[in-house]
DNA sequence: AATGAATGAGAATTCATTCAT
DNA sequence: AATGAATGAATTCTCATTCAT
């Protein structure tokens, strides 16, 4: 039961994981300090000296999702120059972020974080913003470059790529893992690409 | 106080529709027994003369959601007979839908309402596919009647269409209200319809 | 462990009654919800039917006093009309509660009470002052059908009657008992007689 | 963040200052030991090389105000010989302490601090029944010299001197510092003395 | 059919205390 | 002598559910 003690820094870390990865497994409502501490393997109580409560924790867990999508972004844009190439590699990371950290998506989609906790909310809401802006971009760098037409209205066009993966990541999730993201993303992958392209 | 005794019929779709506006309003967490009977106008007690238990008023909430899509199905069909036409209506009734009965999309996507609760998971599930299949039988009779192209995977397309709202759903609930579900809608049918119809 | 059900008027009396003489016997710190609840012979939860916190319960505790001490000055205004008389039976039926509902005093007294509570502090300051206003009023009217010496502040000697008995409740409760407070009373009041009367 | 070291002896003087302060301002439910510990500058866990558990800072803190009664006591007697000059410089003292160490008093009045702690209440109560001593030797020593009346009794006497501070001092805190100590020793004074030397 | 009292299982949080460093 | 991590007990409160009336 006892567990070497770590400084709290890495607690913290170990803590937000522990926190996302129960919301992510069996819900909100499943995610109380008790299982955070068990995963965690310490004593509840002791998860008081690494965050003042338990919003605390939901709101660190809410960090590491974001940070993992701003991650794919910058990943994507150091690894693609190319436009189409960029959007294509970012679907392809979006869609192993969802298969590997199951029920992401649906966490942050969860109205349960948000229902009287308007500044998670506005943090959410802001990190998704980021997220489309920076597909706009590419798709207006696309533009700028000629490979997307020019007609396109970015903002929309970045809008109706979430709506490429979102859907699918829900009958992944209803599903238990029986429809297959991938194969979906694959399939309508052209389908975008002809909106981007033919007009 | 006293309420005017009701048969038990009226009163459970009473409860059916206070739960569902619950949790649509307040998120799963604020909708306990005390609330819904609050809101049907009875004492918490009274409800289990209706329902086993808390759980059956969930089902019986989610109910209400999949007839009200099913229900945006069959009027569409009848109001429409042309494949694109009828697919443009059903999109603003969904959009109509999400505006009027706030979040009772975001209801389905909480994985709360599934973990531990394989029969509701399936339920839903099966729900969404009869949704996506009328979807995808619609565009099919546009193939057929040669409105849309015939090479068009009917299936991909008709999550696709899902993807047209449930992205712009959840940035309207994330930003309260302020994100235009309708403009956004009319801005990415347009594309939609290249889809169907471009080759 | 099973109580007959009692109505909330009554078990809010209980509740009460328990919670007053709990922190009577065994201070502030030992009046958990738990200790009520088994005083009164129920469990912790039920008492949240009849309170809405355990605040309210200490506030429901503060005015059992509050009417016990003016109860006091009524029934002491109605059996006496010589101011010195009432006086004294007033001291008497003060040391009486004092035995009685041990430690009531010091409940009042007890600093506990009011940090960060400034509202149950007024309370409690204002049924001090009434107290002591109605024993002004005794010493005036004693002045006024000239048994009390006309010189005398009336304020300040009810301050002064006060501290005929608060010093000596200290002392018993600190003694265990063993002082014994109605001899120090019957000693003392001549001495206060002195002062109302000779000048 | 790191404290110079300090030896034992002194830091048992700082931890027993601080518990005192805490419980005087804040009341006994707000002194925790982390609390003291911040005080003091120290980090919780710290505190127990200097005292082997809270009751022991407690204890301490009892110790503390002893000693500046009794402080009071031997300061009045080196000053004035007179008795009732020694008793009226000694009113003014006691009224002094308790504007300066606020609520140093009710500390001592305060239940909490003795139930299920026999040593610490007899403990209290020998500090106290010293304190009376000492008043009731100044009366008698007046009654020797003549300045005080013979047929009095000391001891009675001495009890109501304190009655002529400590409602006051009740006063003074529930009406948070309104009502004025001072001036109610003041005019209480004279009846006191009237006590004392009328017969 | 509806009410109001009561229950019991948890939930979050606080806090004194211990222990290795 | 002092720190920071960890523990375990206790406490307040919520909530689904049962039962007698």
């Amino acid at each position: 039961m006892a567990t070497a003690k770590q400084n709290t820094k890495r607690r913290q870390e170990q803590i937000a994981q522990a926190t996302l990865a129960l919301v992510a497994e069996h819900g909100l409502a499943a995610c109380n300090v008790a299982a955070v501490a068990r995963r965690v393997g310490l004593v509840p109580s002791a998860l008081y000296r690494h965050f003042r409560n338990k919003d605390h924790m939901l709101d660190a867990a809410v960090e590491v999702i974001q940070s993992k999508l701003l991650d794919n972004v910058r990943a994507v844009c150091a690894r693609q120059t190319h436009a189409i190439e960029r959007l294509h590699d970012l679907l392809q990371q979006h869609v192993q972020l969802i298969k590997k950290s199951r029920g992401i998506p649906q966490v942050i989609f969860s109205p349960d974080f948000y229902v009287d906790r308007p500044q998670r909310r506005a943090r959410v809401c802001d990190g998704i913003r980021q997220y489309l802006a920076a597909v706009a971009d590419m798709i207006r760098e696309g533009q700028a470059t000629g490979t997307i037409r020019p007609g396109l209205d970015a903002e929309t066009a970045a809008v109706l790529f979430l709506g490429l993966v979102q859907p699918s990541a829900v009958l992944w999730n209803l599903s238990s893992g029986k429809f297959n993201v991938a194969r979906h993303a694959e399939k309508a992958w052209p389908l975008f690409v002809q909106i981007l392209t033919t007009g």
